[in-house]
DNA sequence: ATTAGGG
DNA sequence: CCCTAAT
């Protein structure tokens, strides 16, 4: 499961020794978690291709509840295939050059990995059975080099930017406090409940620096107003000029509300686009795919069925149906047509004439 | 609670 | 993606 990324990034990487914590592996998450029924997966690992199950350590602040937690991940790369193994090695982490060529370096050449400026883009989906506690722990290393950082959370409250440079990471990911009193308001600092939620980040690390280790790094993208890519830009060039590098070595937990953008969100106050992300071939094909199997409709048991793990929403679904549909539909004019190969057009096509004899 | 359609 | 009317 690979996506185009038009931005470039730093590559990065994860550090194992903290994402895996002495009793579990990823397919001891992976098992408990299928056990658990978060999978709907048929038992192989991972349960679906370019996923990945990783162990997160409880909330240490949950009142010292050690609930289990996992996240689910998916791992999107513009530039390589993995395979479970992959996966499992990566998470296992090679912290240096020489691993790092010889896990990725199969498919392409390592050269190519070495210039790339490899982005691992992983969507993250926190499942916290008990607690509701979804939290990475994570250490947060010197990395004045991470050049470019990104991960994108899917949402999050309206803040400014802070202005500090070197502001901690912990103060910059708690940009939105007043919220978040707002929400454990009485709780005894029990937040409120959120069985799954979801985030998008990336890892950053610079594993060729003597001492780097991965550090996990939370996109403040979204803390801004978005309205356009001008904001991008800005925030884009202020990353630049290195005010959310991180510079300690410092323990840091992504904050619970981070990625809980359910109860921050919700409603229509929020009027940021929830999911700016583009469709990847993999997704459009997938969904046109289950459309001619099962019919165009039916949005909600397509959602379930087919996209369970997605930040597709069904209303997505139908929207990109529609737009599918809409361009491929016609004239066959200048648009800007999804690069989708010619059996997924067919598809697109004959569905769409399907419908139209159903008037 | 979902869906179809327009915006 | 959001919103709303209709179901």
């Amino acid at each position: 499961m690979h996506t185009v990324t038009l931005e470039a990034l730093a590559f990065i990487f994860l550090p194992s020794r903290v994402l895996l914590p002495s009793t579990a592996g990823p397919r001891a998450a992976a098992a408990a978690a299928m056990e658990a029924g978060a999978s709907s997966g048929t038992g192989s690992f991972p349960a679906e291709d370019g996923e990945i199950w990783v162990p997160v350590l409880s909330d240490p602040l949950d009142g010292g509840s050690n609930s289990p937690t996992q996240a689910e991940i998916e791992v999107y790369s513009a530039y390589l295939d993995y395979d479970a193994m992959d996966f499992q090695a990566v998470l296992e982490g090679p912290q240096d050059e020489h691993d790092i060529e010889k896990l990725f370096g199969g498919a392409r050449s390592p050269t190519y990995i070495k210039e790339a400026n490899l982005t691992h883009e992983i969507e993250c989906e926190f499942y916290s059975p008990t607690s509701d506690h979804g939290m990475i722990q994570t250490l947060a290393p010197a990395s004045p080099e991470t050049k470019e950082i990104r991960g994108r959370r899917r949402s999050a409250p309206a803040t400014a930017l802070p202005e500090k440079e070197e502001a901690p990471v912990t103060m910059a990911l708690g940009g939105g406090g007043e919220e978040d009193k707002k929400r454990k308001g009485g709780g005894k600092g029990h937040p409120l409940p959120c069985h799954r939620r979801s985030m998008r980040l990336a890892l950053a690390a610079t594993p060729l620096e003597e001492g780097a280790c991965a550090t996990f790094i939370v996109d403040l993208l979204d803390y801004m107003p978005k309205s356009g890519w001008r904001h991008r830009s800005r925030v884009r060039s202020a990353r630049k000029r290195g005010i959310w590098s991180l510079n300690t070595e410092q323990t840091f937990l992504l904050p619970n509300h981070l990625g809980d953008m359910s109860s921050t969100c919700k409603g229509k106050k929020c009027g940021h686009r929830k999911n700016n992300d583009h469709w990847t071939y993999e997704e459009m094909k997938k969904l046109v795919d289950a459309l001619y199997i099962s019919g165009v409709g039916n949005w909600t048991k397509l959602k379930h069925e087919n996209f369970s793990r997605s930040v597709r929403t069904s209303m997505n679904l139908k929207d990109k149906w529609r737009n599918l549909k809409k361009a491929y539909t016609g004239n066959a004019k200048k648009r800007i047509l999804p690069t989708l190969d010619k059996d997924c057009v067919e598809k697109i096509q004959k569905l769409a004439s399907k419908m139209k004899l159903h008037l």
